[in-house]
DNA sequence: GTCTATATAGGGATAGAC
DNA sequence: GTCTATCCCTATATAGAC
């Protein structure tokens, strides 16, 4: 007699299994040995899989990319609370700053080779810089409100010059950290990215700090002698 | 009757120049296309020699990265002046952060692929951390003068915070403002790198400028004014 | 010093069996 | 869906003639 088939409602076919394997161990690998240095064969190794497997699911390299930057596109999404009171719009700056980063920290591979990765892609590229613009506008935004809450001061010239480099700063700190990083050695796991998230949120704290009037000033220097390591 | 050859006094043999010019096209060659674009057969085409001509001067692609390196690791070298009085101490960090950007600009292929260039070859890595740790130490010891003289107000913490967002403004600008770039549709040379150097001086002044006093503040200001584009 | 010819290796990708 | 086998292409690097 029959055996009834366990109840499949709504568990993923084992090929939308295998294609999210192939999407979660790629982002692991490139994060960990960068993406040029792991090839398609690696990818199927590290899963047990077959390369033409992997080619089954994906046309090719580049879309398995493509998957993951349209991920990391969504959850940069995220825009930072309206400014209230000024002590607590630094607790919610401090917060959304400290998301953003563990978010570029989750997809880092895309910014370590970020030149070559867009060069060779136009549609990144484009996709990149409307979330780099995305952010400029929420920046400036946020001073503008600090400024109305007499909780900053400074020229236009001075938030515009402050926005660039705050992006500056949030793009390639994680990089920066990575360059004096010690070649690594054995299977160490990555040491505590936590810190390497809080010295660039204190980072780019340091860039707005000096702009803060009052309570606003005053709240963030609290924040920041927390953090000082 | 023998014609006496010509004088070669202090002429580069042949051999010398060949090598040169193996150097000068490929810095010119990983410049304009990234390094990683560029073969070695690239760089034999662009000289009309063969590939085996190239590796009779090379033993292969790295050495000439290295000697590359070492030129840039050379011109790095340059430290800020002392500062005397403040006004033109501002005047004098404006032209040594000129020059520096310069000089990155010239050998901008390292930055572009900054993480994997150092990742795959850990004497470029300790080279590189070297340059960035006398930065480092030439900024902090500016900003001690700075304090000295009243030129500037900031603590310990803001100091530290302060050289090591200028490093990151200064090492990735150039980078940064490359991501914008439209894709090069022709052979429509680099538009204007002084237009992207001075934008850098810029954006590194503004990280220093909120924490001036006095006569520098004032300079400064004055020179910042007229960087706006 | 320079060239031609070639060896070698690796990665991306496909065809066709199961 | 998955595997095996294989093809193709490109890049590095070398050997040996000139």
């Amino acid at each position: 007699m029959a055996m009834p088939s366990p109840p499949q409602q709504s568990l993923p076919s084992r090929s939308a299994r295998t294609r999210e394997r192939i999407l979660k161990v790629s982002l692991a690998l490139f994060n960990h040995q960068g993406e040029t240095n792991v090839t398609t064969g690696h990818i199927a190794d590290e899963l047990n899989i077959s390369p033409g497997n992997l080619y089954y699911h994906f046309r090719n390299k580049d879309e398995i990319i493509h998957h993951l930057f349209a991920e990391f596109e969504q959850v940069m999404e995220l825009a930072p609370n309206q400014v209230s009171d000024a002590a607590s719009a630094m607790e919610d700056m401090w917060l959304y700053l400290h998301l953003m980063f563990e978010r570029i920290w989750a997809y880092r591979f895309l910014y370590r080779n970020l030149d070559d990765l867009l060069s060779r892609d136009s549609k990144l590229k484009s996709h990149f810089n409307i979330i780099i613009g995305h952010k400029r506008e929420a920046m400036i935004a946020l001073c503008h409100a600090l400024l109305a809450a007499k909780a900053m001061k400074a020229t236009d010239d001075e938030i515009r010059a402050l926005a660039e480099n705050v992006l500056v700063v949030a793009t390639y700190w994680l990089n920066f950290e990575h360059l004096h990083a010690r070649p690594k050695n054995k299977l160490e796991a990555e040491p505590d990215p936590e810190k390497h998230l809080s010295r660039g949120v204190y980072q780019v704290m340091a860039l707005v700090s000096p702009f803060l009037m009052g309570d606003a000033k005053e709240h963030l220097q609290h924040l920041m002698e927390n953090y000082v390591e």
